[in-house]
RNA sequence: GGAACGUUAGCUCAGUUGGUUUAGAGCGCUGCUUUGACAGAGCAGAGGUCACUGGUUCGAGCCCAGUACGUUCCA
């Protein structure tokens, strides 16, 4: 069959996964097979809403790379798909929706919306698993798990019951992040933080003292407070100084008043305050600040909310009530400065927060959450990670892990939306509240605890936080909550490898861990990779907000997903951050070029076919066989070894090297037939077998050109793919040989330099004498070399060879006759370079062993090395010099 | 402000417990080579006082301290 010019990545890409697929090879079901011997991973559900970008492709590519090899490792392998429901995005996009419908989500009711929402995710949530497909990722496709599967749904829910009657869930009034305009809570995640140009306004507050009879009297003195937040000085309950302050020591214990309003507050210290920031005295305003809300706790400070739920100010300001937040905060500073208040204002820059979803300023506020109290589950979570019972690839993730986890603070559970898990707590008309599975236990629960039967009862209108269902991922997606001990979760759980982001160690990583030793008494993986940031050609990360993450559909049409995944995962070295070149693509590029060198070192293999001549054998052939078995063999060995620390990347580079290098450079140059020359039937098969070696390692990484080219080099009866193809054990190699090919390719090397330099043109046939101890290791290269270097004959000399080009490998001169006139200025130029080099590596040696304490100190392995350098470089300085008086 | 990590060739990175020939790779760059696998190529080459300053050591890219810069996370 004859071949087509280029590799057409299209068109084999819909064919062999369509083929993979037909043959269920990335489907499996549990067996007989040893637990060691099957390999389970689940995909970090993508959000439903979601579409392919360079972080989903970075990671995805890692885990069909690992699931990839599992499978021809001939295990059990099963990579489970999936979405999550991510009900902030989802929500937003089904808003979105309704209103290029002209409905308001407020004319609806909630079941209603839901209708839209899952009409919604049905026609356009998912697509990122179709796009999954494109890249080559070989899910167990029949497993695709959603987090709002009905089964999952009711896990989720009884989890919430049970964690609540195990006490670790409770409601409370805290401080959460607000998004004003949404008018929900907000997770830290979904919040964002921008670099803003703000005021810092100098504000005075009069200093006042109380006498026995709690009368209020001015001193006429004032404390200076620093605020970018004038509008909340009505919320404030105290002012802080830190109690090493010098300029404050004489107002600790005493008392300021607010501005406009003259209420009443303490000056209490703290040394949380910044003594160089401002002017060192801080207001405390608890209901407003997170950190402000913590000083308050603990000196039991007034909590006073200025704020409504929209932003604007409520009555108990005093002040501009119903104006909004920074509408009054114009107002008072206008009126702070007429009344004399302010003494200056300065530009100052910090981070503000910023809603994702509606880019409005995020508002610290109290508000009355469910809440999950982490220490009471984190325990085992933690000390898995600290025995390495579960490890984490790079293991710098360790101290930031324990870190979060020592210091772990509750977790606010509930979200002001509609799309998601319903919290199943159920309110009377008092405000009294059970949480149970649905209604009826509700009402019997309400019966027993408040001996009120029938009572009329409302479900929380509130969902869950998205991460309350995507932490149970590795236990739910094989039923293990809904349908307990199931053969399939007895199977497949724990999992191996979760193969994620740095960014969601906590969100998601922690928590599933402490969902799987509360609810299966186990790890649910003993592998944790964390993938790098990816950035733009600027360092930037790319992000939805600066919308620098290219389209990698548009580039797996005109790359192709092998060359796609080439490029992400060779610009991600383990545990660094990944740069990926949007602009130039030039990783890409490389990825295509080497699809392209693979497939023309296909069709000169296939071409030898047509020329094999039975009974021909080609004896010069024999050495290059060997050599490369070895080398194959060695580079086996090594990759084993990288797989092991999750070195991806430099796996690649290796198999990269191999092929191009050591196979196509140098093996296939070896054997190459020449010109009009009849094949040996050996060669061509050592070659094929070469091959489809090289493919089979090279294919976790590039499955769809390496599937393509094992069926393009043999005719193949099903099932013989090379996706399910078994690893050949990885024989022992001989290092005598490696070591020969190494200087194989270092004579060729060297003597074409040596012709580069003297302008002979590869045309020119030379005369190559080999001064060398050992004629033994010329004996078996020596027809490849003459080959390699367009050498007549080569001969062995006992002494030099005048009028020829010259040249000193490892000990070895060589002596080059050509009929060209030859100039010997290069040539000893290049000489005396080289001699001068040795010269001064043989003074640092002898310099180090000439030094009685290295003597004294160093190991013996240590001196008997240098010992060795120091006689290779005298041999090879003699080797130069003579080849210099040869001249 | 705190913490973690990093700084090696123009760019992106390797460099294993300090000694393995006065530092390696890929890409880029420079020169040469165009009819048989591939110019999306081949062959060869140039390019680095390993951020800085001290210290430990017979010996430091590697260990220690400090400085500078960068990134991330947490406030």
């Amino acid at each position: 069959m004859e071949l087509s010019k280029n590799f057409e990545h299209q068109a084999a890409e819909q064919k062999w996964y369509a083929h993979w697929l037909d043959q269920k090879y990335f489907h499996s079901i549990p067996d007989d097979r040893l637990k060691e011997d099957r390999y389970t991973v689940v995909i970090p559900p993508p959000n439903v809403t979601g579409i392919l970008h360079m972080g989903h492709c970075l990671n995805n590519t890692i885990q069909d790379i690992l699931v990839r090899r599992a499978r021809m490792q001939g295990k059990n392998t099963c990579w489970v798909p999936g979405t999550d429901h991510a009900s902030i995005a989802t929500e937003a996009k089904v808003v979105q929706m309704l209103r290029e419908r002209g409905i308001t989500k407020s004319s609806l009711t909630r079941d209603e919306f839901l209708n839209y929402a899952w009409e919604w995710k049905d026609k356009y949530g998912g697509i990122i698993l179709q796009q999954l497909k494109k890249l080559g990722c070989s899910c167990d496709w029949d497993r695709t798990a959603f987090t709002m599967d009905s089964a999952y749904y009711r896990s989720v829910i009884r989890v919430f019951v049970d964690l609540y009657n195990k006490g670790y869930i409770y409601r409370g009034k805290r401080m959460i992040n607000w998004d004003v305009n949404a008018k929900t809570a907000l997770s830290d995640e979904e919040v964002f933080r921008k670099e803003t140009k703000q005021k810092l306004y100098y504000i005075n507050y009069p200093l006042a003292v109380k006498d026995e009879n709690g009368n209020i009297k001015r001193t006429g003195e004032n404390i200076t407070i620093a605020t970018v937040r004038p509008e909340t000085i009505m919320a404030d309950a105290a002012i802080c100084v830190h109690p090493a302050d010098e300029r404050y020591k004489k107002l600790h214990g005493r008392f300021a008043l607010i501005p406009l309003i003259d209420k009443i507050i303490p000056i209490i210290t703290d040394d949380y305050v910044t003594m160089e920031f401002g002017t060192g005295a801080l207001k405390i305003t608890p209901a407003h600040d997170a950190n402000d809300y913590q000083i308050g706790r603990k000196y039991g400070l007034e909590v006073v909310d200025i704020l409504n739920e929209d932003g604007t100010l409520n009555k108990d300001a005093q002040i501009y009530a119903g104006e909004d937040r920074f509408e009054a905060r114009k107002k008072i500073v206008k009126e702070l400065e007429e009344k004399g208040f302010i003494t200056k204002t300065e530009d100052y820059t910090s981070e503000v927060g910023y809603s994702e979803r509606t880019d409005a300023v995020v508002e610290p506020r109290l508000s009355l959450q469910w809440w999950m109290d982490m220490k009471k589950i984190s325990g085992p979570a933690l000390k898995a990670v600290i025995d390495d019972e579960i490890k984490f690839y790079p293991s710098k993730f360790k101290n930031l892990y324990r870190h979060w986890m020592e210091n772990i603070r509750d977790w606010c559970i509930s979200r002001q939306l509609w799309w998601g898990h319903r919290i199943p707590a159920w309110y009377d008309e008092q405000g009294r509240f059970v949480v149970a599975e649905n209604e009826e236990e509700a009402k019997a629960l309400f019966q027993k605890q408040y001996s009120i039967s029938n009572a009329s009862l409302k479900q929380d209108e509130d969902v869950l936080d998205t991460w309350f269902s995507s932490w149970l991922w590795p236990i739910e997606v094989f039923h293990g909550m809904s349908d307990p001990d199931n053969a399939e979760i007895k199977y497949y759980y724990p999992t191996q490898t979760l193969v994620t982001a740095p960014e969601i160690i906590f969100f998601w990583v922690a928590r599933m861990i402490m969902s799987g030793f509360e609810y299966m008494k186990e790890k649910p993986f003993s592998d944790v990779y964390f993938t790098g940031i990816v950035r733009d050609e600027l360092g930037r990360k790319m992000s939805k907000q600066l919308g620098n993450s290219p389209d990698l559909l548009g580039l797996i049409d005109k790359y192709g997903a092998d060359a796609v995944r080439f490029g992400t995962i060779i610009s991600s070295p383990a545990g660094n951050d990944l740069l990926f070149d949007v602009k130039e693509e030039s990783t890409l590029k490389q990825g295509s070029f080497f699809v392209n060198k693979i497939w023309n070192a296909l069709k000169l293999v296939k071409m030898w076919e047509e020329k094999i001549e039975p009974g021909y054998h080609d004896t010069d052939s024999s050495f290059a066989a060997e050599w490369f078995a070895n080398r194959l063999n060695e580079v086996k060995a090594e990759i084993e070894k990288l797989y092991a620390e999750y070195k991806l990347s430099e796996i690649l580079k290796t198999v990269y090297s191999l092929i191009w290098d050591d196979f196509c450079s140098w093996y296939l140059e070896w054997v190459k037939p020449g010109f009009e020359k009849p094949v040996d039937k050996n060669v061509f098969e050592k070659a094929i077998e070469f091959f489809e070696e090289l493919m089979q390692l090279l294919h976790p990484f590039m499955p769809f050109v390496t599937e393509d080219v094992y069926h393009q080099l043999k005719e193949r009866n099903q099932p013989d793919d090379l996706c399910i193809r078994r690893f050949s054990p990885i024989a022992k190699c001989d290092s005598t040989v490696l070591q020969s090919g190494t200087l194989l390719k270092e004579i060729i090397t060297t003597i074409r330099d040596v012709r580069n330099k003297n302008r002979l043109r590869p045309k020119d046939p030379v005369r190559l004498f080999v001064q060398a101890g050992r004629k033994e290791v010329y004996e078996k290269i020596k027809n490849i070399c003459a080959v390699q270097l367009n050498a007549e004959d080569i001969l062995f000399t006992e002494e030099p060879v005048p009028h020829t080009l010259t040249a000193v490998i490892q000990k070895d001169k060589f002596y080059i006759e050509t009929k060209k006139e030859i100039d010997n200025s290069l040539q000893k130029e290049q000489l005396l370079k080289d001699l001068g080099y040795q010269k001064n590596f043989l003074i640092s040696v002898e310099k180090k062993l000439s030094n009685a304490r290295f003597i004294q100190n160093a190991k013996d392995e240590v001196i008997a090395l240098e010992k060795k350098k120091k006689a290779d470089a005298e041999a090879r300085i003699k080797a130069i010099e003579d080849s210099l008086s040869s001249l």
